[in-house]
DNA sequence: TTGGCAACTGAATCGAAGT
DNA sequence: CACTTCGATTCAGTTGCCA
């Protein structure tokens, strides 16, 4: 999309405000394929039927707000796939979903999900670090939440840092299981009569992975069930603008004022790890321009199994085999496909070296000339 | 059920054998409420739509076989709810299930739990410590499976060791997330032609886990996806009994193999650490008998707050109230409820020492006199 | 200022047996 | 079935008070 597309669209849309009531309406009326990404935290249906105690018979703070009460899991059902229906319209086609149950909803909100086209990509655990212990000693202790990430549609394309998200993660793949600890302490918002705000409120760390890791810098990500504003708190420090939709007073004005202490984050520091693949193009022929390799150069593969000759046009012939270095050396190999920088070698101070080598480079010196 | 019940029940069942053919039909032909625990492993419904390939090309053994192909979410809701349901009927009152899977079908499987009226009582987490990477970089590492642990029902009282819990993990409460390694290595089965036998097969461990947390020595097995047999190898270790389903000869050929070399768990080794609520009960009035406190003595609580005389038939006197050590416990706090064993102490050495410790004194005689 | 201790808290489908 | 009685049961972390 071009610059002013892009700007005039963000106009049409209520962006880092707080729509004020149901979440299904507010929806319904935002522009279709207008966002870039929903992050949802839904009632999550808890069936309590009676008070908990602890051992030294304290009473348990539970969860029993009205919003959190249906009548059956059919109605619970009902609820789930119409708020479901409602963001996936609001999607732009490559945007994506995310959103956090516990063992009492998130099956019928997955299943859900599914029935209603979206993608499945990952389905991701929050270990917690310090959940509430299983008093009675009756269950395993409830130690984690999950998460589903999903795209809109099989064919989304959709944002996924992961040079970043590997980077956070001492250089190995970030995995499905996160360890973090529950919202506490100065962070957890209290009323004047030092009482949580709201029940459930999720810790900003959380957020800040999902929005770091799927979404870019001024994407627009949607709140459904706002609550007291870490979606938008987490957006604004990472130069994400939000949506929030939530009906509940005491938790907007919470939002709000949580909000506008928060100093938006400075562009540059936004900026993700550069995926390989937006690295510049250079082509093999390029090498041969730059005369870096020489035409009628031979190339082989690590072990010297097989060879081919470069040719000025920046194809390779191989026996009966020509075309690009990926095309023959999948030939040689017999194999479906092949990556010919790293398949091919040349001998360069009598050792067999890659010629991905001459590529990386070339673009160092890129970099450095762009300085 | 009286032990001969309990061996005529027993004998109906075809304990410690492998039936071939479908789950549902032989589910169907066994006594309703007659198992109880069912673990299964059903298909994941995996929707891999071409071969995977590693970043050198090599090809991923993936999972394709014709059993985990269905034609769409529907079908295999039909499926699941079908055997869910065959499986619930066989379960007994006080029955429980474990079912493991992936993104892919756990959240069908856990929304069919629960309509079909089976209780939740945790999900649970497997960690691969050492899972298959992304190879495409473009999610997160599936790092990790799901399971749920339902009861039959609401109301039934399910087997938990939690005390055999807790001391498997360091004397805290275990946790919903478990971390072990895949299946590989020598516990991997393998065909002559060194392929693996089962592309799914379960590590011992995680079913070593299960069975010791829910089922007691001599229970009833069900696994009605009994594959290469982990569940019959475990409860066979663990003096368990089993009952596997199975379509595959070349599943139950190594299955049978490979339990006929178990050497089953020897009977003292299985006992698990003695739940306190099974242990015999010492009513307050005996210690008066036993002469350990005498009418008239003074009991307190640790901060020396509230006191109470003790009299001869066992009750308490606190100012106006009086009865049981619990009630007067409760009654001078104002609370609810109070385990009195562990509320009042009384001065022995110099020290106030809660009441609780001569019970334990008791006890351990009567130990020592019934060895 | 710091250290030690007591008090408090978090999305929880949280008991079993007898009358 | 409802109701009563007996009595079993908590982890990691934060806050606040007092020495």
């Amino acid at each position: 999309m071009a610059p002013e597309a892009a700007a005039e669209e963000a106009s049409r849309l209520p962006i880092d405000s707080i729509l004020v009531g149901d979440c299904i309406d507010h929806m319904n009326a935002l522009p279709a394929g207008s966002v870039d990404l929903v992050f949802a935290d839904p009632p999550y249906n808890l069936q309590l039927e009676q008070g908990l105690t602890r051992p030294d018979q304290s009473k348990v703070d539970a969860v029993d707000d009205e919003w959190d009460k249906f009548d059956s899991f059919a109605h619970y059902d009902k609820f789930t796939r119409a708020w479901l229906k409602a963001a996936r319209r609001v999607l732009k086609p490559d945007g994506a979903l995310w959103v956090i149950g516990s063992y009492h909803n998130i099956f019928r909100v997955g299943a859900a999900l599914q029935d209603l086209d979206y993608w499945m990509l990952n389905d991701v655990i929050w270990r917690k670090a310090n959940p509430m212990p299983n008093f009675r000693g009756t269950r395993f202790t409830n130690a984690h939440e999950t998460l589903i990430w999903a795209a809109k549609s099989q064919k989304s394309r959709v944002t996924f840092n992961y040079e970043a998200m590997k980077l956070a993660n001492d250089d190995t793949q970030m995995r499905s299981d996160w360890l973090f600890p529950i919202c506490t302490g100065t962070e957890r918002l209290k009323n004047d009569d030092d009482e949580k705000v709201h029940p459930t409120q999720k810790p900003e760390a959380l957020l800040f992975r999902i929005l770091n890791a799927t979404t870019k810098p001024g994407d627009v990500v949607l709140d459904p069930f706002f609550g007291t504003g870490t979606t938008g708190a987490v957006a604004r420090k990472l130069g994400r603008h939000f949506i929030g939709i939530e009906r509940e007073d005491s938790y907007i004005n919470a939002a709000l004022k949580r909000i506008a202490a928060i100093r938006p984050g400075v562009f540059e520091a936004l900026q993700s790890v550069t995926p390989k693949r937006k690295e510049v193009r250079i082509p093999f022929g390029s090498l041969i321009e730059q005369g870096l390799i020489e035409p009628g150069a031979q190339l082989f593969d690590l072990n010297k199994r097989y060879s081919a000759m470069v040719r000025a046009d920046g194809s390779l012939v191989s026996g009966s085999h020509q075309g690009s270095i990926h095309k023959v050396g999948a030939l040689v190999q017999g194999a479906e496909a092949c990556n010919g920088w790293t398949f091919w070698h040349h001998e360069q101070s009598g050792r067999p070296t890659p010629i991905d080598n001459l590529r990386i480079g070339i673009r160092a010196k890129l970099e450095l000339m762009s300085a």
